[in-house]
DNA sequence: TTATATTTTTAGATTAGTCTAAAAATAAAA
DNA sequence: TTTTATTTTTAGACTAATCTAAAAATATAA
């Protein structure tokens, strides 16, 4: 139906048009896409022609319903993907983005449902970032940093900003990893620094850890 | 490095060299790839500059042992692709070949190891043919039809000839699958017959049903 | 508000993979 | 061994996706 480089097209418009919070210009197109304008104007005509975005002439692009149904549905088999090679085939989270972005481009529905269902329905990709449903609808709740957090307040651990391996080795020894609850007992105004209960333990992290951790507060 | 398509027409070499034991025609790889002979003419030229077959003109082409190498990664791609649908996420033997031609063009050296070591280094695919190793070796262990095994012979199930839900649902119910040992406590002249035990049960079969279950013989 | 800079589009070319139609080589039959 | 049939290759054209270079539209600045 699509191919591989219109699915791409769009996921990108998807992503640009939330960063963006409205019409996506040629060129962020071209700069997110690695390509030239002209090229990037020969697509968007092309997929304009498919009803799947709208498009002005020199005012940009949006993405229409169904090209927004998608796009979202690339993302959630890209997340999916990146969920079972980190939970099933061991990658860590860092090494997974170029496999999913092949992999988000098999074309099946039932691999979807049942890679879904094998993978216990997740939320959540490995990043942190949430997984569209069947329906393109994405629970949108902005994750934020354990560092905005206050005394008392309850969250999930959803991602990393920072990826170098020593802190996700620190992560690991914690024992902290996607889906951990994690509780703020204490934060100390000076420095930044809190004190955090994950299942039965309780420790002190530096302001540096809570400013890399995201959360989604529950 | 080497296109989807290069990939697919160099797996289809690999096949026909097998099943004619010699050069493959053009005509052959045209009626296989479901293309024409001159868009075949055109590939070889270009796969024989890169090396990976030997062509000459009007004589057909053989691999090098570069391209078989390269050939039978795919294959192994395949058949491990198609183990994890059928072993992991519960799809039947006759549903898997037209995902797994998708997921055998993925490119990571690491996936493959993953996947391989997920699925406990299977030898053989759903549908019996062995896997080829990381080095491109296969266990080219004829499979035969269990109707032509003997009195007292003893054989793993590799594979079945029809694919139909009722000769499915047959072996389900008689609790034979892939890798199910099989031991021909005897076999009737007449009619082909065969009494077969499998686990601890003892019953018999007929020819027809026989005549379509592969096994290896141990 | 005119001049300048930026963005976007068009025009024409390129590459991979395919096709049709016709020519050339090989194989089979009389 | 000629003739006929089949197979294979070449030549030229098409589509999708890209590019460069130049033109057109829009935005910014003097």
């Amino acid at each position: 139906m699509f191919s591989f480089t219109e699915e791409n097209y769009l996921k990108a418009i998807y992503h640009l048009e939330h960063e963006l919070k409205g019409e996506v210009s040629t060129n962020a197109i071209a700069e997110r896409m690695d390509t030239k304008p002209s090229s990037v104007t020969d697509m968007v005509q092309k997929l304009a022609e498919k009803n799947v975005i709208s498009y002005k002439k020199y005012k940009g692009t949006l993405l229409t319903p169904t090209g927004r149904k998608i796009a979202a549905n690339v993302i959630r088999k890209h997340r999916l993907w990146e969920v079972f090679l980190v939970e099933k085939l061991n990658f860590h989270w860092d090494e997974v983005h170029e496999i999913a972005e092949q992999l988000e481009h098999i074309q099946s529905e039932e691999l979807v449902v049942r890679l879904d269902k094998f993978l216990g329905h997740p939320d959540f990709d490995p990043h942190g970032d949430p997984i569209p449903d069947k329906h393109g609808n994405v629970k949108r709740t902005e994750k934020k940093l354990l560092s905005e957090c206050n005394k008392n307040q309850r969250g999930v651990c959803v991602g990393v900003k920072e990826t170098s391996g020593e802190f996700l080795q620190y992560l690991d020894k914690k024992k902290i990893s996607i889906g951990t609850k994690i509780t703020v007992l204490g934060k100390e105004f000076f420095d930044g620094s809190m004190i955090i209960q994950v299942g039965k333990d309780q420790f002190f992290i530096s302001k540096k850890i809570a400013e890399n951790l995201y959360v989604q507060t529950i």
